[in-house]
DNA sequence: GCGACAG
DNA sequence: ATCTTGTCGC
């Protein structure tokens, strides 16, 4: 389930009276989450809102904002309070021998999605590819909504695979459902989110050779230091924090664990592939 | 009030 | 994430 962002902003759009105009905050608002301000603003540079370029100013001086919503977004963070509810932290799979990885590269509407999956050794034995359009924007708290979708065909497209590390946060997200544990739910499979960047948390004191990421009073993550950089680690679903961290450290020789790193590198050749040529 | 903010 | 020139470092 997901909804049609950019059918929800036209509609709004459309509700505003002739002479007036609105600001991106109060439309983020209308469709349910101010955190969508960024996004309103991306959407609104479409071909498709050309139309309504002019009924939108940050500046504007009494901005029309009495929509009339059903504040769509606020229906997708029950859905992740929903998924979230599901989560297994505990590790709840036979063997880790056949990691999996799996990464998006963007290029105009499209989602390019790479799922490789390494032996103990790190050799890849599988690789799956998929090609999808995208339709939702990212914003932040939000991005299964936007990757899920290729993220899954991807991963259903390979034969075998013990645990999946996932290019985003796990349980480290304001409501506890990042992509990996949005992926690894709906999938039923043991996922682990790999994020370079923080989404929310702070950092506790060092434990066993990492970082407690603290947020709600609970530790959510682990934040693993490599060098002058650092990966942050999360459940996903269907494994223990301790694991999870076991396995990124296992499988990590630069900034991001392999199955990951390698998904990226794959996902962004088959994007530079499969993008249309300008010229 | 201003800023934070996975990919 | 993507766009995108020149520039710094191994």
């Amino acid at each position: 389930m997901s909804i049609d962002f950019y059918g929800e902003l036209r509609r709004l759009l459309e509700q505003i009276p002739p002479g007036r105009v609105t600001t991106p905050r109060l439309l983020a608002e209308a469709l349910g989450d101010a955190r969508a301000v960024r996004a309103v603003l991306e959407a609104l540079k479409r071909e498709e809102f050309q139309w309504a370029r002019d009924l939108v100013d940050a500046e504007a001086e009494n901005p029309y904002g009495d929509f009339e919503s059903s504040k769509p977004l606020e229906s997708l963070r029950r859905l992740q309070m929903e998924l979230s509810s599901k989560v297994v932290e505990f590790d709840d799979f036979e063997e880790a021998e056949l990691l999996g990885g799996v990464d998006v590269a963007y290029g105009d509407d499209m989602a390019y999605a790479v799922c490789v999956v390494l032996d103990s050794s790190l050799q890849v034995v599988e690789v799956s590819e998929a090609v999808v359009e995208v339709s939702f924007p990212y914003i932040p708290g939000y991005l299964a909504f936007r990757e899920a979708p290729a993220v899954e065909e991807a991963v259903r497209g390979v034969s075998a695979l013990d645990v999946l590390m996932v290019n985003g946060h796990g349980l480290a997200h304001p409501r506890r459902c990042g992509l990996a544990t949005h992926v690894g739910v709906e999938l039923d499979i043991p996922t682990i989110g790999i994020a370079a960047r923080r989404l929310v948390g702070r950092e506790g004191e060092p434990k066993n050779g990492w970082i407690p990421l603290i947020h709600g009073g609970r530790i959510i993550g682990a934040v693993l230091k490599r060098d002058g950089g650092r990966v942050y680690v999360s459940i996903g679903h269907r494994i223990s924090l301790p694991t999870a961290v076991e396995l990124s450290l296992k499988t990590l020789r630069n900034r991001l664990p392999e199955p990951v790193r390698y998904a990226h590198r794959l996902a962004s050749r088959l994007k530079r592939r499969l993008s249309p040529d300008e010229t």
